[in-house]
DNA sequence: CATGAATGAGGGTTCATTCAT
DNA sequence: CATGAATGAACCCTCATTCAT
């Protein structure tokens, strides 16, 4: 027979629970305004009024405007790296996993315009601290150069050869939507940046992609169901 | 006796020149402080000090913080296009154009650290409207797409995989010196990117590149000859 | 069988002592916080944190900031008085009563370093509402005008006479440690303030005084050991 | 033939004077403040209104609430040792140095409530780093001991005698103005204390005293004349 | 045209207090 | 009664901008 919980113990969790939500919250209005305003804009004031909570409540979450943005870009690293990550490490070639990440990850930002616009902003110094930019890029590029699937390319000019035009895309994709297959291009032009063949190079920046989604109660859908409601 | 300038010539040439001093000194302080500090910073207080001039006297210059930044931007992209461009241009081959100008920027960037701190902080956007972004690459990379010397990339595709590793070696240069053959491996990376053969890409991003510099009142020298003098 | 307490009893009574618990590590941590930080400073969030109790449970003891210094005074002056004031009454002369009264609660400031700051932080005002100084203090000054053993002095004159250098004692000893004769220096200077012979004053600052403990479960005393432990 | 001054000059002299005045006004309004809220009250917004100058301009003046607190206690030090000090050292006797220093001292705080209020409030701390207390006080106390006019009571416990009863005073004054002769009986408490004859210390408490006057523009009146007419 | 004192909107942050659990 | 999340008034401070000289 089960005993009731205390209501000691309801009470506590209540009380998380509450907690938990005002945070996320406070972080998915961040990414919306972080997306319009930019990271170094004063913020918090339009941050509270989108997430409907006063101003103290503000500061029992984040010690001010650096510590959200860090919270921010922490939780939307995670969940990029959540939602991409699987699906990379199906493949075994360090092309082929390149590809998919950066098809997936502009994907997303396609399907997702204020994240995109989120990404745009920040630019990469803010995400430079997620575990998507210092393990996953480093590890697959560290890969290919390895089974010489790349060129020999030093850590450090593989990551800006990927992540320079994933970023510029990230502009693209936010302010001026471009045409169908610019993803594909972006795909194909660090493929051969690395040094893979061309034909391969052209076969994975087109090979079938199983669509991606963000569940919806992901930080990437809510915030942009948010975007489409709320007025700029 | 001949008096070779009236009075009043005299007088309105000195005024003319004590303002373009004065303005001169206003875009060199800003460019070092936005470098420090960002482009979204506050900054008038910082830069009217640094160029010893009173508060008032900025605002006869300029309308305000944006049009400060726009006024060093230009300023910086007219420099570097009047510097570059012309060894650009000697080349007919648009692969040979594009590893040019690629080099020669990130040369620059290397030989003034303030300057390459200025445009790793304001990114691509500020430079947006400057001729070397909207004329002279969409120029080059026409060319190679025409003469059959690139893939068929649409012209924002390439201008993102040119502009996007350029931006993401400026800091790289700036924050972490890297080592020598590092802006080599950019301008092949990019060569590759768009399509130029493996073996022409090697040779143009490593071909002898005649000495760049700016010259010693340029913008570029003065600003990085004060970023050594000035504390922090 | 004899149950000697009904469940009800048992109930009510361990939940006043545990109230009574509650209240006077409130009372102690402010007394801390006071000494440490002012009586003006904001408080609560220290004081609740140092009695290891939740923001509410403050609320259910004290209607705010002044109801806690209040009580803290009160507290303070209560105790004091206990501590003192049977000592002082011992004296029929009002001479050996005000050096009585005077070196003891100086002793007492000494010995617990941490209410000699409380008292030099809140200042006379705070206490002016106790006992002590309402009563005590009065009662012997008047007792040695009446008997002549005290100059005319009216009653606010008499008071500021004692209560100044007393004051002026605490912050000496709370901040500077001051060597060993200082506290019979007040005492004195005050009885010849109230016009008692040289030859008397000497002897009654000096004379052999029995030693004040305040009992280890004292307010004074639980504080004090308290300062010691807990940082800064 | 005089030159007349150059326009800079005249502007420059102009300027300082503005600037001058507003400092003034800030101060004043300050000490207003201060004797009504006491010092640890938030203070700026009233202190600017009462000013009449803009919050800005308060931050143009003052790095903040210390070192406004500083820049008045220092002023109110300053006045009053100016106004005090000729008087003192007319005498050659430490007894009656220290006799006439606490008479006119007490003489402009009772001519003066709203002086009186402001020492009562900031308490003997606020002036800790006046020249008053720092140098007049100990060096007629010195002489006094090296006279042999007062016992040989080491500097602390002399300058606690002295200010203790002095600020216990400025509490009585601002708040009960004691009846007359209350000055006299303190000037004399302090004088028995310090070991001086009863029939002396008699005398120089109430000696004729040549009435001292705050110049019309001082502080002291200035800020006694507005708080008479400014609403509480 | 240069100067610099004054301005005040606008942001950040704290903290006493409330209240649902 | 204890709890602690949320509240919002009240502060503090900055800094782009104006304007009299």
């Amino acid at each position: 027979m089960p005993r009731p919980t205390r209501p000691a113990d309801h009470r506590a969790r209540a009380g998380r629970e509450r907690r938990e939500r005002t945070r996320r919250a406070l972080i998915e209005s961040a990414m919306l305004v972080f997306a319009r305003r930019g990271v170094e804009a004063s913020v918090i004031d339009e941050v509270i009024e989108l997430a409907g909570v006063a101003r103290g409540t503000f500061y029992n979450h984040f010690r001010g405007n650096d510590d959200l943005l860090a919270a921010v870009a922490a939780e939307a690293g995670d969940q990029l790296l959540a939602i991409v990550n699987p699906r990379v490490i199906e493949h075994e070639d360090a092309a082929a996993r390149v590809a998919t990440g950066v098809r997936l990850v502009l994907a997303l930002a396609r399907a997702h315009p204020a994240f995109a616009a989120f990404l745009a902003r920040v630019g990469p110094r803010a995400v430079a601290g997620s575990n998507l930019t210092t393990r996953a890029v480093p590890r697959d590029l560290a890969l290919g150069v390895r089974t010489g699937r790349f060129l020999r390319v030093p850590p450090r000019l593989g990551f800006d050869l990927v992540i320079g035009p994933v970023f510029a895309a990230f502009q693209a994709i936010a302010l001026s939507s471009p045409p169908a297959g610019y993803e594909a291009g972006i795909a194909r032009g660090i493929l051969l940046a690395l040094g893979v063949p061309r034909a391969d190079a052209e076969r994975l920046a087109r090979m079938r992609l199983p669509p991606v989604t963000a569940g919806a109660d992901s930080l990437l859908a809510r915030v942009d169901a948010r975007a489409r409601t709320s007025p700029r």
